[in-house]
RNA sequence: GCCGGUGUGAUGGAAUGGUAGACGUAGCGGAUUCAAAAUCCGCCGGGGGCAACUCCGUGUGGGUUCGAGUCCCACCACCGGCACCA
């Protein structure tokens, strides 16, 4: 009998799916394991190999997780809503919902096609009224709790898409999606209040499961940094409040600098207080006109303008010092002015000798502060110049000035975060709705939550507007609705929800995906929470993972989750690369469709050689040679099963490596070494090639190699009459005795003086006398030994034995 | 600049401080075949030697250890994240 992929693959996922044998309960007595994979946005191109990885590797997981007894959750879903879609019925004047349709069917098959054990019950699509009708209600509640609200700012705006991004869409000052370049644009937007949650994201971490990376990427992201805010006074009467990260520096605050957008600058230009104004004004228009690029551009001249007419006044001795304007200092962070010391941070410095200002040590133990500026932190700096400061370490003086600060009322400690509130409203179509609506007289208004889900309206043309609107916003009948409040005339919000709403909890709706009085039952959130085991791509970590892990938090404040996090596991792969190792794109002409390959070799075979490639962490170049040695390998099972002893006991040659192939391929799946999992079954199955295999040797084999290559190994289990009690993947682990993982001889190395001189073969567990016994009977062994005496041996059971002579 | 990671044959990659290169590709030799494909068997880091064998070898230089790819110190290269964040 053939090998016959293609007829043997649908089969058993035809199988599969008519007796959903892959759905899951919410009650079990098993324990539960809730197994996750970042659900795709179903683009016009379909699954790619990219998606195969994850996928395939959760699934094994999945599915050896239930042959170990759990009662395993491992959903699918459709992240749909997004500008590629409302890019494609725009240029091709189809409807965006009839696109993303399309898609679902096209990506669905797909994800047949390589075997999946989904659990097709609980399919969920976030562009589904049924499902966004939640996305919605979590909005009204983050509104109820004051944690959105919409506030006029300067955004991000892409020049391409002509939409407002969060910060975490803007990567080098480009726009994550499409590239363009991204500029400032002063805007009115709907914020989520995420940095209320700054200090819990950072944390709750500590407590997860989450490979380092991720943590610490995160961490970084949120950026917190300690030190104190301090009330400088105007000699205009005005505070000119600063956070600094040094306030034991405060004796050397020699300017002030403000940043452009400071509202104090506007202020002394409006009451006519500055000398300069036309300077300052200039200066001002040339910041706001530069592009997020432009203002962080490597290495910059830095810029600014000093205001004459108003001075500031160190409140640690009383002296006036100058205050500028410039954009090396950010509107958005902290208070937007600093107190400048540049005898001890390098931009200041650079800023000060640009512009002569005085610059005063307060810090010994560097080199001359006008050469450079002396930065460090630690004990090596002493403080100078500093009245009672001086002689402490700077490590000493925070706590002291921090405290004299507070007694006199003129600063505090505090706490900074790099993060900023989520920008949460676009102008484009393909989006959820933002349930509120505008009334003149009682202002923002949410609907009512027995109107939700608030449908998206049918519109002519997507088209996004270059005035900055949402497309919505021509949809007078639509716009135009009553105050919930008052019930007057009132204007429903135009612009829709980000991409990333969406997902931000449809975790939670796999649990129970058809309700409709609520985004989940308790008794299925108590269920299933948290996440056991979440798998997704490292460019998710400060966007999505991010994200969902604040929703989780606010559900959590409301009492709507059980728990705190919503995933006690994160594990992230390598991103697959083209045959030269180069990324794949269709410009390079590398890019490699998964139904061409399931289609040559079927999908046992993709699957096999996607977890074999390498390092499931690290990227990975796709080789199409390679995939043929994982066809071969799988052949190779096949044609095994013709030369079958009858005995369904283990060939004594073949009984230890069994249990050791048991064992390490159960601890290398859970280690997501798929790689070295598939390379022992790999060599177990070349030791039955040489010893001969029965059929219980046989048996274990297909258990193992299941998870990875699941058709093959249901129909060989069924032809060979091992399927009384169901499915292959319906039966337990195969057991290992760790005492037959051992062979009953070992052969162990013979070092003389920590160099490799021979290997012996000795009974199993030899004490130490027996070996070194064996080893100095061994005629290579003697030739170093010969005339020397042995000072010490050292044993390392079955493995090795060092003799050292002299 | 700060944080994290990685450097091993021709190649993808293996190695709880214990026989470096498992397993797979490619390559070479053989069997089978009219021939090829497929399949099966063998070889496959470098130098020296007919051989037995021997010396060298995990980015570089030191160190700890009976023993280091693995641990420590310094450096080099590359990859990823953050970055005028006070």
């Amino acid at each position: 009998m053939k090998y016959d992929f293609a007829a043997i693959e649908p089969k058993w996922q035809k199988k599969w799916a008519e007796e959903k044998t892959f759905r899951c309960e919410n009650h079990s007595e098993k324990p539960k394991f809730y197994a996750l994979v970042e659900f795709p946005y179903p683009s016009g191109q379909g699954l790619h190999v990219g998606h195969t990885r994850p996928y395939t590797a959760m699934d094994v997981v999945a599915r050896k997780r239930r042959m170990d007894g759990y009662n395993v959750l491992f959903p699918m879903g459709y992240d749909a809503f997004g500008l590629p879609t409302e890019n494609y019925a725009i240029k091709n004047h189809i409807h965006p919902a009839k696109v993303t349709h399309d898609n679902i069917e096209n990506f669905t098959k797909q994800l047949h096609m390589l075997g999946y054990s989904f659990d097709w019950d609980r399919v969920i699509n976030t562009t589904d009224p049924a499902y966004y009708k939640w996305t919605q209600w979590i909005f009204l509640q983050l509104w109820k709790k004051g944690l959105a609200y919409k506030t006029t700012m300067p955004v991000n705006w892409c020049t391409s898409c002509k939409c407002v991004l969060a910060n975490e869409e803007v990567v080098e000052g480009v726009c994550e999606r499409c590239g363009a370049p991204v500029v400032r644009k002063e805007k009115s937007q709907w914020m989520l209040k995420i940095t209320e949650y700054a200090q819990r994201l950072i944390d709750d971490l500590d407590d997860l499961d989450f490979i380092e990376r991720v943590k610490t990427q995160q961490k970084n992201w949120i950026g917190r940094s300690t030190g104190a805010e301090v009330t400088f006074k105007a000699t205009t009467g005005e505070d000119i409040v600063v956070f600094t990260t040094r306030p034991d520096t405060l004796f050397g605050a020699t300017y002030m600098v403000l940043s452009p957008e400071h509202a104090l600058v506007k202020g002394w230009l409006e009451s006519g207080k500055l000398n300069n104004a036309d300077a300052v004004k200039a200066y001002q228009a040339a910041a706001a006109s530069k592009s997020d690029l432009e203002r962080t551009e490597l290495n910059k001249e830095k810029t600014g303008v000093c205001l004459d007419g108003v001075k500031g006044i160190n409140p640690v001795n009383g002296k006036e010092i100058p205050i500028f304007i410039s954009d090396y200092v950010l509107a958005t962070y902290g208070t937007g002015a600093i107190m400048a010391v540049p005898a001890h941070d390098d931009r200041d410095w650079e800023f000060a000798k640009k512009f002569g200002c005085e610059i005063i040590e307060v810090v010994s133990g560097g080199e001359d502060v006008q050469k450079a500026a002396f930065t460090a932190k630690d004990e090596t700096g002493i403080l100078v110049n500093s009245d009672f400061l001086d002689g402490l370490t700077v490590k000493d003086a925070i706590p002291v000035i921090t405290k004299w600060l507070e007694e006199k009322g003129i600063g505090e400690a505090k706490v900074n975060y790099k993060l900023r509130d989520w920008v949460f409203s676009r102008q484009r179509y393909w989006g959820e709705p933002i349930p509120m609506v505008y009334c003149e007289k009682c202002g923002w208004q949410p609907i009512s939550e027995d109107q939700l889900p608030l449908l998206l309206p049918d519109v002519d043309s997507y088209e996004p507007t270059d005035d900055g609107e949402s497309p919505i916003s021509k949809m007078t009948d639509w716009v135009n609705t009553t105050c919930p409040h008052c019930g007057g005339p009132a204007k429903r919000e135009t612009d829709t929800m980000p991409q990333w709403a969406g997902s931000s909890w449809y975790f939670l709706r796999y649990m129970d995906p058809h309700n409709s009085e609520a985004l989940a039952s308790k008794e299925a959130l108590d269920y299933w929470s948290p996440v056991d085991w979440y798998n997704g791509g490292m460019e998710h970590t400060t966007l999505h993972l991010l994200y969902s892990r604040f929703w989780h938090k606010f559900l959590y404040d409301i009492g709507v989750v059980p728990t705190k996090e919503p995933y006690q596991k994160r594990t992230s792969h390598g991103m697959i690369l083209g045959e030269g190792g180069e990324k794949m794109s269709k410009s390079r002409g590398n890019v490699v469709n998964p139904n061409d390959v399931v289609a040559q070799y079927g999908a046992d075979t993709m699957r096999t050689y996607i977890m074999f490639i390498g390092d499931f962490e690290k990227a990975a170049s796709w080789s199409d040679n390679a995939v043929k040695g994982c066809k071969r390998f799988l052949d190779r099972v096949w044609n095994l099963s013709e030369n079958l002893t009858d005995s369904l006991e283990y060939t004594p040659a073949n009984e230890s490596a069994i249990h050791k192939t048991i064992k390490k391929v159960a601890d290398d799946i859970e280690a997501m070494k798929f790689n070295t999992a598939i390379a022992a079954l790999m060599a177990l199955v070349n030791d039955f090639y040489a010893n001969g295999c029965s059929k219980g040797d046989y048996k274990t084999l297909l258990l193992m190699l299941s998870p990875f290559a699941p058709h093959m190994c249901e129909e060989l289990w069924e032809t060979l009459g091992f399927n009384a009690a169901g499915m292959a993947c319906q039966q337990a682990w195969p057991a290992y005795d760790e005492s037959k993982t051992v062979a009953a001889e070992v052969q162990m190395a013979v070092q003389v003086c920590g160099k490799l001189r021979s290997t012996i073969t000795v009974p199993v567990d030899s004490d130490e006398a027996a070996v070194v016994a064996a080893a100095l009977a061994d005629p290579k062994v003697q030739k170093f030994t010969e005339g020397k005496n042995l000072v010490k041996t050292i044993l390392v059971p079955n493995k090795l034995v060092n003799l050292i002579a002299k």
